[in-house]
DNA sequence: ATTGCATTTAAACAGTTGTTTAATACACTT
DNA sequence: AAGTGTATTAAACAACTGTTTAAATGCAAT
């Protein structure tokens, strides 16, 4: 079946996601989701047969629609490691980053970050999981030797990591930030810094063994 | 007046706590928690006035707990800024870790940081802000220069940022570890990795200027 | 025109929510 | 013993929730 825009599924599923995203499955309600698409009450349950199917395919449609927006560049073969990160830090930062009113469907992936429901897991198999896989190719490529599974992940963890931080606690780290320094913390600068942090650290730190650099290289 | 802790008033807030902190505020309900307390459903509007009276109450009494729970070391003199740093880390990590299963209490401010309330605002000054200013004085001592007022916090967020990502994307990240590699994202691990992550960056990054370093020391 | 079927609609249902009420029980003072 | 103020209780209230129902509507095929 081919739906139109103005078919009442498709109004349903366009107006769900904004609430969704917002208030969470729990809080929004389905009189709330009717009045903003301009249905009956009872369409939701004649087409989502209940509130909760219609919040799965509401994620589902986030997913799919996220990935052709803000696109990971396709690097040329030449560019250094310390570039891709660059843009790579850059492309997440402008995804999920709240202070350029982060659309709904970063919303609701976070949200399913945060607190999962049953659609979680295929949103990280078919989402999270390619993505994080480019970016431990860049990690691998910025390191001096072959770097242990485990550090690989975690260097990985901590670059994704910094970038979360500036979405999940904006609100706290806003209140932290001095006012004179809030310029300074502006995407281009923000995803400069902890590309730079990152860099700095892979390339320099002593990953390829699992032991502690800090017990060996470190005064106490 | 002096509450004994099998008051009714008490016997609520301690039954309110775990309640709160599992489910958050819209989602318990004044008969659950009265339910637990063991105590009349009228009671809560009798000495709380409401519902959200309550909770407000309930993130004082927490935050004022948490204080005393895994206090940060009070270090000597001579210790060195990267074994405080590591001492630091790993009580961060103990307090907010999910995998020993974290006490209401941090599950409660956890909820305020990613969704705040009116309890936001006091429970950042009294509580984030002094230990945020506590792990800028370690990175003051770890860097080689003078830092920008912005630099430094930027870099105080780094270490923060890697600690709060195993809380709040514990799930996913549990998804996208190999299983055979799941032994090392134990504790200790952690915070040794994250610990020396930071201060290899700090240390060797050059952060004195505002500049960003990418331009003038990478290749492209 | 009539049939058949998908859609839409208003209304009702059954359950849960926070809050209020009015009656009762209790401890203490006079 | 009577009075007073606090604490507790069961019940009810009013509002809101997701879901269901049964009737009405639209519309293409017969």
């Amino acid at each position: 079946m081919i739906l139109g825009n103005d078919s009442t599924k498709t109004k349903i599923l366009l107006a769900a996601g904004p609430i969704f995203a917002e208030k969470g499955l729990r809080r929004t309600t389905v009189r709330e989701i009717c009045a903003a698409a301009e249905v009956n009450l009872a369409s939701v349950n004649y087409y989502f047969h209940d509130k909760e199917s219609l919040y799965l395919e509401t994620v589902h449609y986030a997913r799919a629609k996220q990935n052709t927006r803000f696109p990971f560049p396709d690097w040329e073969s030449h560019t250094s490691p310390e570039h891709r990160l660059r843009g790579f830090v850059t492309t997440l930062l402008q995804r999920i980053t709240v202070l350029q009113e982060a659309p709904w469907q970063v919303r609701l992936m976070m949200n399913e970050v945060l607190n999962p429901t049953d659609a979680c897991r295929t949103l990280v198999q078919e989402y999270f999981q390619p993505v994080f896989e480019r970016l431990l190719t860049i990690v691998d490529e910025l390191a001096v030797g072959k770097l242990p599974s485990d550090v690989r992940t975690k260097l990985g963890f901590a670059i994704v990591a910094q970038c979360l931080f500036y979405r999940y606690s904006n609100n706290v780290a806003l209140m932290l930030i001095k006012p004179s320094d809030q310029v300074h913390f502006n995407m281009e600068a923000l995803a400069a810094h902890i590309s730079d942090f990152c860099i700095v650290a892979i390339k320099r730190g002593h990953w390829e063994n699992d032991a502690s650099q800090t017990a060996s290289g470190f005064t106490r």
